[in-house]
DNA sequence: TGTACATCAGTGAACGCGCGTTCACTGATGTAC
DNA sequence: TGTACATCAGTGAACGCGCGTTCACTGATGTAC
């Protein structure tokens, strides 16, 4: 038996960590697999010794967002020992930071990919809702749990947060943009705090 | 002289249009010129007679959403009278209306194209800022005007209305999809009101 | 009013290039003996 | 331990197709007379 069983396993993986950081930064269709093995210290044709379609990769990669190691945004601000309104409060802090603006290359698939997203196939878009359950479900742990409008104001809380970072990434205007996150930090703060202390 | 001067601007027109809509569907790089000329009627060769090249196209595709017929999901829920709060009001609603969301031609260029504009060019920015600015006037104009936190707050209602639009058309699960547009629209009005009463 | 003409919007074939995918080949590596 | 071998990850040329753009041509239309 040729190559150790890992050797195969690491190729996927490094090829999967490219293809993440290219297509977060540019996309799905102005990716080619070229830039995507050359990234990962390789030549074309391997491509499809571990990967059967360029579509399959794309579902890959977005999904890699959620199990892959944390970013230099999410480690800067998040504390994993962090529970309930600290936690919250650091998730939005993070999100709405200068450097997850900046890291086009590591940043939440949410933000880079959306109008994308919207247009793809059924998997690809599964990886997508998977992303935003996650994030929602850890909003809604703030929230005073089975409240009804618990899930209510975890999903506005994170249409805020995703919306203003795509708003900001869309206009060609560094005021503007710094402008909106600061703007949803701000609301997005506010709610936590009133929902922990009222039941507005 | 050969035809009539407003003949050629009537095809310009003609062309501007099938290519907003079919940008805000597909996206940029998805669409081609034969797509869109087709559209309009007329074969290939002859767009270079009224753009020199792809990407002007696009600029001014999105630009026209802005001088454009206001399209059906406006014209539901917008009364051209209406000021301050129920302006406000009206255009949360017709943003997070149904018909919008399911409008995915003539929907605000905002919700398609928010990543493909984050990739594109200078001009395209420009024209995507300037739709941004004038939701946030609107918007603006309902909070106490003057006031510091106006601007802030507008901006805030922007990136919730505009990012809960975003997920849900990026999400394939119809109820999370109206759950989030439903939940911002529940958070933007109260925001709304909150306003007009006090000076939170 | 009718006709020849000049203009230029529109046509469609062709060009050049890039990309996803295929395929015959290479060569690194683990195994059998 | 050393060597021949089988496997299969990786290589890079080639294929086929689609798209942006160019270009020589066509024909509809307004104008001059």
């Amino acid at each position: 038996m040729p190559y150790s069983p890992e050797h195969k396993i690491d190729t996927r993986q490094r090829i999967l960590r490219s293809a993440r950081r290219l297509f977060n930064r540019r996309g799905f269709v102005e990716v080619t697999i070229d830039d995507v093995m050359a990234d990962a210290g390789l030549t074309r044709g391997g491509f499809y010794n571990h990967f059967s379609t360029k579509e399959e990769l794309y579902v890959e990669a977005i999904t890699l967002f959620m199990s892959g190691d944390p970013e230099v945004w999410q480690r800067a601000h998040i504390d994993p020992n962090a529970q309930g309104l600290d936690l919250a409060k650091m998730i939005v802090s993070a999100y709405l930071s200068e450097e997850h603006f900046e890291d086009r290359d590591g940043s939440c698939p949410m933000i880079g990919l959306p109008s994308d997203v919207a247009r793809a196939g059924k998997d690809v878009k599964a990886a997508y809702r998977q992303v935003l359950e996650m994030m929602v479900r850890a909003f809604e742990s703030n929230f005073a749990p089975g409240q009804p409008s618990a899930r209510q104001q975890a999903l506005a809380l994170a249409a805020l947060c995703v919306g203003s970072m795509v708003l900001s990434r869309a206009v060609d205007d560094q005021l503007l943009a710094d402008d909106l996150r600061e703007a949803a930090r701000s609301q997005a703060l506010a709610a936590l705090l009133g929902a922990n202390q009222t039941d507005m």
